[in-house]
RNA sequence: GUGGAUAUAGCUCAACUUGGUAGAGCACCAGAUUGUGGUUCUGGCUGUUGCGGGUUCAAAUCCCGUUAUCCACCCCA
């Protein structure tokens, strides 16, 4: 347990079998966005540092202190901390002809520099769609139902959607000084942490957990008072579609989402199975500038750590895990015997049929070896059978053994694969 | 970035308070009459006590530093 031999702090490694169930829950994402006509974009890890200090805004804590940045041939490169930003570059050096109505779906590792916790990693993975089509709330609602739909695929259970507007992106400035001048006359009332945020980030005191902060923020007018008509009547839209697809969700005027670039329709999606890091997957509506050209889109990220914490909690992570593929074990005796089974272990594959042997060792220990592999069958050769060109076939399950002709070995144990 | 807790065999943990040869269960390995796994029985292996320093005749134990993990804050998925 050394310390050169542990990854990263906040990095993980994914084993057996716990990354089954990633290969499973990855698979049935790719499945479900699909349906909705997404397709995969694979974007770089490593992007410019202007591609989100741009675009999710230069006072965030996500850009300010939370960026992996460095610096290679006089250029300023980072590790992306989130998936929008980097999928937006690749529309905005595209061209918008090619790109106006696309919709992409994502899945892949994101990179801040926060300390770890109960759900939160430095390294974290993240499957997101962003679907680039002209605003309107009907596609919110079309999203916002796949999010949810995908959840239910992985079998969540029950999760809270919380949803609300942050109105247009011209109207933020409006917002904050409103609520600024709201909250001013009670400043002594709030905890250190909500004073500095009416400066920093007024929306914050929104969402802040102290007791004493939730009491004023109950008297103050909630943001949507100070936005245009437009936006209240966009987010009545998308809530009135939500509601004929049968999505339920709560709205909450003190829901808050960090980046700049939101606008519009924002939501979150929480797990009561989980600690403090309770966020299992967050969306919303966006705008921003990039490359010279402005992109409208609509989009949401889920954290897969979290989605597994969740599927741990339950007890449901076992439900999702495939069966493993069955397992031939090849048994030899004798050196002559473990050469011929090597051979004859890629016959067996080239017939598709999964199989491994021990490199040596008693006829005691290579059977242990294949219990401990959980083969489903062992194929038995030592002088005997080698002389007489057969195999002895034993199921493990039952103990039953027969012996039969190398011609017949791959037939045999195709028709037994096929009927498992 | 801030605060609290923790670090002992492959795993889960004991021994720490009150310094005196580091232990259990599971796992692993090998046997139980000739070439057969799982259950059982018998035997065996396993540690620079995270790392570095200090105090002491003597440190897993007390002190300092460091690294990592866990939990919470901040923030977010």
């Amino acid at each position: 347990m050394s310390s050169a031999n542990q990854p990263v702090q906040g990095m993980s490694d994914v084993a057996a079998p716990e990354v089954c169930l990633w290969q499973r829950l990855e698979q049935l994402a790719r499945e479900t966005m699909e349906r909705y006509g997404f397709e995969e974009l694979r974007t770089p890890v490593v992007e410019f540092e202007s591609v989100f200090t741009r675009s999710l805004g230069e006072t965030t804590d996500v850009v300010q202190k939370e960026m992996y940045v460095f610096e290679k041939g006089g250029r300023r490169l980072c590790l992306r901390p989130e998936g929008t930003a980097g999928v937006m570059r690749h529309a905005a050096g595209r061209g918008a002809q090619e790109t106006d109505g696309a919709r992409w779906y994502y899945v892949g590792p994101m990179f801040r520099s926060e300390r770890p916790q109960a759900g939160r990693k430095r390294q974290f993975h993240q499957v997101g769609v962003e679907c680039l089509e002209p605003p309107a709330p009907r596609v919110d609602a079309e999203i916002l139902a796949l999010q949810v739909d995908l959840l239910r695929a992985w079998g969540l259970g029950e999760c809270e959607v919380r949803l609300n507007t942050r109105g247009e992106i011209a109207g933020h400035a409006a917002v904050a000084a409103g609520l600024r001048a709201a909250l001013a006359a009670r400043e002594a009332e709030l905890c250190d942490d909500c004073r500095r945020r009416i400066s920093e980030n007024v929306l914050r005191v929104l969402d802040c957990k102290n007791a004493a902060c939730q009491a004023v923020v109950a008297t103050v007018p909630p943001p949507t008072v100070f936005m245009s008509p437009a936006a209240r009547e966009y987010l009545a839209q998308t809530a009135a579609h939500l509601d004929a697809l049968g999505v339920k969700y709560r709205i909450d005027p003190r829901l808050v989402r960090g980046l700049d670039y939101y606008e519009h329709t924002v939501w979150e999606i929480a797990s009561t199975a989980l600690g403090a890091q309770n966020a299992v997957a967050g969306g919303g509506r966006y705008r921003m500038q990039l490359g010279g050209r402005e992109l409208v889109g609509v989009g949401f990220a889920i954290g897969l750590e979290r989605v597994v914490g969740v599927l741990q909690a339950l007890g449901r992570d076992r439900d999702l895990l495939p069966p493993p593929p069955p397992l031939v074990w090849l048994v030899g005796l004798g050196e002559a015997a473990l050469d011929r089974n090597l051979a004859l272990m890629q016959q067996l594959r080239a017939a598709k049929i999964a199989c491994r042997m021990a490199p040596g060792g008693s006829l005691k220990s290579q059977m242990r070896a294949a219990n401990k592999a959980g083969a489903a069958w062992v194929v038995l050769r030592g002088e005997d059978e080698l002389t007489q060109g057969v195999a002895a076939l034993k199921d493990m399950a039952s103990g039953e053994q027969t012996t039969l002709p190398l011609d017949r070995l791959v037939p045999e144990l195709t028709a037994r694969i096929a009927s498992r």
